[in-house]
Parts: structure tokens; C-alpha cells; sequence
DNA sequence: TTGAAAGCGCTAACAA
DNA sequence: TTGTTAGCGCTTTCAA
């Protein structure tokens, strides 16, 4: 039988398809392709080329079971659709990339079922680790999540008691940073927009604190809008009319996020208000994919990237090490008063 | 040995556990916890019991190697930041989450070599199909391909031969389209601005086409300006800036997406450019996320979600009929005039 | 309706 | 440096 006919089986390849095709045991062939052991160079080199001749591709699945190894770790995220974590995910390829671990991703779409579901299945297949979103999981999730047994890292928010592992910033702290920033400005009629937010525990956790600062100045939140799905710029330019046109009086806007942060300054740039005398206005996030604007608007930066690049580095070392567990990184989000807050 | 003890042996949990929790055998307890084959009531909740108890979580490596069948499907697009690509992703999910199959994502950064690096791992896994961006591929990847004898659906682009399904739209049409709705209008000095192309063969087709449709008509680029790098809003002014300074009686500037296009018309509202009135714009993709600008952007939908979908869709159903293969669906775009394109 | 036996394709551990 | 053996934890198949 030619290696082409071994290549045209109507069955995927496997190990002993090579060692057939190479002459060399299955064994041999094993310690070639994942460059483990002593091999020498004229074996390797008949393995390597039978190898490519039939055109084989390891299979992971048995590999797995035989070493009781996956180097696959999971990554559960909200959302894809909302810019911030997809700047996460990057920091922990980033980092991943230079180890043999692989980042798998989940998406809940901020539902807790979703994410017992998601869990579940991820937890299946016996990752190396797991990074998830939020301190908030369901009674389920946290059992699953101590039973595992590996490396659990929560990131984003660091308010609240980790299972193991958390990475984040202080959203309440965030929260009242930028209600300092604004009533030191003399800011004193201030509306809040922002998600409908039973199931945003970070955005919730903000507004918290924002309250709470202003409450220790003697004052309050004079009016909020508040919206559910997506946040895109129109959004934002609709809830400020609302909100404008019930409470005019109002001299500041603080938003949920960046995005209805910038309708809303498109708004107010296109009604002619003065901003930020008029009225000054601040969000959330520090993305910088909307630095072009008319005007750069106030917000605070939410260190995404850093924070998978922390998560995966614990991932990743507590692969290496056995020991470890419970760390705990919070980081400090820096205040960009940008054009929109008066200084 | 009690169920406790069970639970807090320092290893997973396996079948076999909850075969012996609950006293019923290792393959009946596998018939209850996958819903197949007959099972008495009673068993069915003896095991559940068990299973719940100890907080088992099925392993799905060794499953899918004694079952031969692994419900994964590997979609491999070229970033997470490019609001386009999670789009698509959505739509993927929306269809396969009525079927046991789950989308596992890969991201390739427009590099060749990493999209093999990529495949080479997915593949790995034995996923039940795999869905790519772009018709363009390495020899080796596209070997890979071949060798799978899984559904493959290219998508995003149909200019081009598929391994074997595809779904997309036609951006040499696309181009034209565009060219030809400009020049209707009477535009005749054009700039392009857009990415530099090397890997970026969608905007390279669309470029093409829309050079082809003007050269038609006896016209072509006045002027163009390429950049490097993710596409933001900051760059789309800065560029528009360079090439207005450079060419100024350029009166159309058609931009490779709408982020960089959307960055143009700040750019020109900030200077006071009347647009349409003296430069025209253009964009590519139909981003509903900048619809709150202050003019809507001249654009094109790419039909995200409905590709997203029909590729699922193609899987789908392969993975239940075994037959089919060579699927073409080919989408067509809807021109956005906008406010930036006079009518 | 339930159970027993034989692998799935690979790797750990040991032997040669 | 290379090979042999015995599983990894499940499912398939067949028997009871």
C-alpha cells in the first residue's frame, strides 16, 4: 500500500498511519511530533516528511486522554459586541501565546443560565484553567467552579469575595472618582444614563459609588435615563434628549459607558450647547476607538488589556508551578478629563 | 465510601463514581446523562441524584474519542476588533445554538501563517465543520482543508474558487457599485483611502472593482492615501487631512470602511467642508454602531449576520445529512446613500 | 431495560 | 535511541 492510498483511506489518519509510512514505531512517531524525548536527527527527519506526505493531523482528543492534559484554557465573556472585551482577549493571547496554552472563548450575553451552560460545557473538556468575567455567578457556577480543581481567575471587577484568583479595578471606586472629579469643577445638577442594570453588576457597582461620593458633598443624582440592549452612539444622543429636554437644568451628564457617552456629546454639539461649560459630560471605558471625535470626552480607562494580560499570566503560571491560588491584582483605572469636563 | 468522600478524592470525578454512588452500572448511568435509549424512571432519577450530588461533570474528551464524534465547529475569522467579524459570530451562534453544535473561535490577525498555526490546532480537535474568512489561503492550509473531510464554508467573499462551500458577497461588485452611484452623482475628482492591502484582499477586490467601474466611465483615482493598523476614527481625519491638503479639489473620497470614513466627515465638518455639497463620502460595511453621527455615511451593507447564519446553516445541515457539498450562496449588498452622497 | 466487553488514538512508564 | 505494554474515560455493540 502507497502512502497515497494511506492518504485516501476514507478514515482520518492516525499515528499509525505514519509509523506504516515512516517504518518507525507509533511510539517513535509520538515523540517526533510533539519534539519530546531523543530522537535522532535521521528518524525525526523520515517521520517529519511521512508525516507531511500524507498530510496528518495529530488528534488532540486522544492525545488528551492519554495524558490527562488539555492545554486549553477557558475564557468567559458577556459580550463580544461591546469593544471591551475583545481588548481583554487580546491581552490574554498576548500572553498565552508564548505558552503552550490555548484560550478558548464563551459568551454569555450577561445572562447567568447562559453562563452556567457555558461553564458546564467548557468545564467538559477539562481545561487548564478558566477566566470569567464578574464576581456575580450563579450558585451552580461557583460549585462547578470549585470542584474544578484548576485555576480560576475572575476578572473586571474586584468588589466582591473571587472563588480563587480576581483581576480588576474597583468599579465603586471608579464611580467615585469621577464623582470628585465633577463636583470639584463645581458641577452641581448631575444626571446619570446609563443600562438597565440588574444583570451589569460593574456598571451597577459604579453608580453606587458615584452616588455615594456625591451624597458625601450633599448632593444627588438630579435626574437618570436609563436604556436596555446594545450601546451605540444613537442611543446615547436619544437619552440625552430625553433627559435634557425633562431636567434642562441639568450641567452634567455622567454615562455608563463611552458609547452613549459620544451620542450624547454628538447631541449636545449638534443642539449648539456649550460643552463643558454649559454642560460637561463624562462616560466610561477609555476607548480610544472614538478619539476622533469633535471632542475628546471624559472617561476613565478600565485597564483591559492589562487585565488579561494579568489573568493569563496566573493562568499560566499556576500551569507551570502546582502551587499558588488566591491571588488577588486590583488596578488603578486613570481619570482622563479629555475635553468634556471643565478643569 | 460515602458520596462526600467520593467528591473530595483529589482527581475528577469520572462515570464511574456516579455508577457507584447510585449503584446502577457505569453504561447505564452514560444512557441517562446523554438522554439515549431506554432507561426506567426510577434509574434515570437515582443517577441524576447521584450525578447532581457529587457535582460530576461529564468528561468530553474521552467521549468524543470512544464516540468518534466531536459537536465543535471551528470558525476561524481575522480579528475581534473589527466590529464586522463579531457580527458574523453572532449570527453563527444564533443558528447553532438550535443544534448540539458550538462554534470554538479562532483569530488569525490577517497573517497567513498564523491562520495555518490556527487551522492546524482546530482541526486537531476533530471539529464537525469549519467556517473561514476568505477565499485566500496557504497550500497548506488549504491541503488541510481538503484532508479534513469535513464541511468547510469560506465565507465573507465569493470572488474565488472555495475549497468547497462558500457565502458571501461579490466586493469587485460591491466596488462597482459604489463607483457607479458616485459617478451618477456627478463626483468626478475621486480619492480613495483605505488600508494598505497586502493581506487585506476583501478592500483589495473593492478597490479593483470600483477603479474598473470608473475607468468605465473614463475616470479614475485622482489620489490616494493607505495606513497601516486597526481602524479608527482618529486615523480616518488624519488621513482625509493629508490627501484634502494634498489634492484639494478632490470632491469624493471613497474610504475601505466606515470607521476611517466616519473619521473623514468629522474631519470635514470640523473645517467646515460642506458635504455633500463639496466633497462627497463613502464608506464600507453598513455599521449601525455610528448611525448616531451627525450625517449618516454613505455605506454598503455586508450582510454579517445573514452569512454568519447561512454558513452555519450549511453545517447544520451536513453534519446531519451526510450528503451535500459545494454549497454558493452569494449575497447582495444594499447601497446606503446616507447623507453623505448627494441623490 | 440493563450489563459486559472491547475498543476509540494516543501517551506514560518501563524495558531493551 | 527505540520499542512494548497498559491504560486514559467514555461509548459502541452485543448479550442477557
Amino acid at each position: 500500500m502507497s502512502n497515497d492510498d494511506i492518504a485516501n483511506a476514507n478514515r482520518p489518519l492516525t499515528l499509525r498511519d505514519v509509523s506504516l509510512a515512516s517504518g518507525v514505531s507509533e511510539m517513535t512517531v509520538s515523540r517526533v511530533l510533539r519534539n519530546r524525548g531523543d530522537v535522532s536527527k535521521a528518524t525525526r527527519e523520515k517521520v517529519l516528511q511521512a508525516a507531511r506526505d500524507l498530510g496528518y493531523v495529530p488528534n488532540k482528543i486522544a492525545g488528551a486522554l492519554a495524558s490527562q492534559r488539555v492545554n486549553l484554557v477557558a475564557v468567559i465573556i458577556p459580550s463580544l459586541q461591546n469593544l471591551v472585551f475583545p481588548e481583554v482577549l487580546s491581552g490574554v493571547s498576548e500572553v498565552l501565546d508564548e505558552t503552550p496554552l490555548q484560550p478558548v472563548v464563551g459568551v454569555t450575553n450577561y445572562k447567568p443560565e447562559r453562563e452556567e451552560k457555558v461553564l458546564y460545557e467548557m468545564l467538559s473538556w477539562r481545561p487548564s484553567g478558566v477566566i470569567l468575567a464578574g464576581l456575580e455567578h450563579s450558585d451552580a457556577s461557583r460549585a462547578m467552579l470549585m470542584a474544578a480543581r484548576i485555576p480560576i481567575v475572575e476578572i473586571m471587577d474586584t468588589d466582591g469575595e473571587p472563588v480563587d484568583a480576581m483581576v480588576g479595578i474597583s468599579h465603586r471606586r471608579a464611580g467615585r472618582e469621577m464623582a470628585k472629579a465633577i463636583v470639584t469643577q463645581g458641577y452641581k445638577k448631575i444626571g446619570f444614563l446609563g443600562t438597565k442594570m440588574p444583570l451589569d453588576h460593574r456598571a451597577r457597582k459604579r453608580f453606587e459609588g458615584f452616588t455615594e461620593a456625591l451624597a458625601k458633598e450633599g448632593l444627588e443624582v438630579a435626574d437618570q435615563e436609563f436604556y436596555e440592549g446594545g450601546s451605540a452612539l444613537v442611543k446615547g444622543r436619544e437619552m440625552t434628549e430625553t433627559i435634557l429636554t425633562r431636567s434642562p437644568d441639568l450641567d452634567f451628564l455622567y454615562y455608563s459607558n463611552d458609547m452613549i457617552g459620544a451620542g450624547g456629546l454628538m447631541y449636545c454639539l449638534d443642539k449648539g450647547i456649550d460643552v463643558p461649560g454649559q454642560v460637561g459630560l463624562a462616560g466610561f471605558n477609555g476607548v480610544r476607538l472614538l478619539d476622533g471625535l469633535p471632542k475628546r470626552l471624559a472617561t476613565m480607562d478600565a485597564c483591559r488589556a492589562e487585565i488579561g494580560r494579568e489573568a493569563a499570566r496566573i493562568v499560566a503560571e499556576r500551569a507551570e508551578a502546582e502551587d499558588g491560588g488566591g491571588e488577588r491584582i486590583v488596578l488603578t483605572p486613570t481619570l482622563q478629563l479629555g475635553d468634556t469636563l471643565k478643569r
